[in-house]
DNA sequence: CTGTTTGTTTGTCGATCGACCAACAAACCG
DNA sequence: CGGTTTGTTGGTCGATCGACAAACAAACAG
């Protein structure tokens, strides 16, 4: 069952890789199949038999995404030795990325389709989800810190301290998308790391 | 030049705060006219007499967004004594406003229009500069402070820290459009003024 | 009353949306 | 070679988009 019947005459790794370069600058809501279609090289019909309906190839382009512009942060918060180091090493990944010149300046995971139209709802809730693992990521990162010995806190803070970096990451991509420098972006993430030390020595009343 | 010709039958007051109601739920690209001349119980015709075109319909939402929604966090901001007190009144504010049970859970400067089809660039970098405003006032809150006394900071820093705090109040708005409550708002805020001691005391490398 | 002014309703405009079908093209199997 | 399988092209589908024009309705001026 080798190559049966005609071969495709385009790599849907690259036509993936140009649908995401488009989802990325306009938005899930913003771009069109006929845009994609373009931008593709092939007719609407091609993205239908490959990749299923729009929403199939966004999800798609989704996964992508994650492996390539999501992974260095990802990286950054699982190969840095201490927590401390671990969640500021994720936060100037981060900055890397979406001040990138290639690329358009923010996170697509964060603005691709925050809101939208009733019938992109489920999109909208793809997108969230994902969201909520990144502050999932981050808080396995400090329960790690506090199994290594490097972290101390009590267990309801380190929700809220999770919860906070996973802050100031989507916030910075709002930052970034309005025009704010890398070295801008720097100065936040300083300030950010600043309350580290009062987070995770006093007996911190962050509960809730 | 009383009143001539055939009187309006609708208060555009009221289908302006139902053209809100709907921009915000949905986006600006997500509303469609029919939609929004439904909410506000007009035919599409009458909105273009009352109101203009789509996008001036929607400036217009926006400035009643921010003469409502946008009041308190604004007014936490002018009305403290202290800097410090007026940053954390503002961020409280603002969680308050995006948690309310009426209303959408996030701020519609913030997730309204942040990409989108090139045809509505226009209004992404609108609510952009409206963005830039919110960093303006707080700047200029932070300046204040250093001229009443209450809070001593290099020049350099005043932008960095403005520039954090709203960074803040951005990845604030993400976290409860993913359902953060207004207890797990608070305890992200918490964790954002645990900087404020050291940001407002050391000489603060927090350059650039 | 008539004429003017303003607002509303109805209908429609060309364009575009996402989706898909039928016809054609190019490979392998035997 | 013919038959099968798969991919691509061109066309089309109903629905909807934002925008507006024409016709009708209700107020005032005189």
């Amino acid at each position: 069952m080798a190559t049966r019947g005609r071969p495709r005459t385009f790599d849907p790794d690259t036509a993936l890789r140009q649908a995401l370069d488009l989802f990325w600058e306009r938005g899930y809501e913003g771009t069109s199949l006929s845009d994609l279609a373009q931008a593709m090289g092939i007719a609407s019909a091609s993205i239908y038999a490959c990749f299923g309906s729009k929403e199939d190839l966004f999800r798609q382009v989704m996964a992508l995404y994650g492996t390539t512009s999501g992974e260095p942060p990802r990286r950054a918060l699982h190969e840095h030795p201490t927590t401390r180091a671990a969640i500021h090493a994720m936060l100037r990944a981060t900055a890397d990325e979406i001040t990138r010149p290639d690329a358009p300046h923010y996170c697509m995971l964060i603005l691709a389709a925050p809101t939208g139209a009733v019938e992109n709802r489920a999109i909208q809730e793809f997108l969230a989800d994902l969201r909520r693992d990144m502050r999932t990521a981050v808080q396995d990162r400090l329960a790690r810190g506090v199994a290594d010995g490097d972290l101390t806190a009590p267990p309801a803070a380190l929700d809220a301290i999770a919860r906070y970096y996973t802050t100031v990451v989507q916030g910075l991509s709002v930052q970034a998308r309005d025009g704010a420098t890398r070295a801008e972006l720097e100065a936040v993430i300083t300030c950010a790391m600043a309350a580290w030390d009062t987070l995770t020595s006093a007996p911190s009343r962050t509960g809730a």
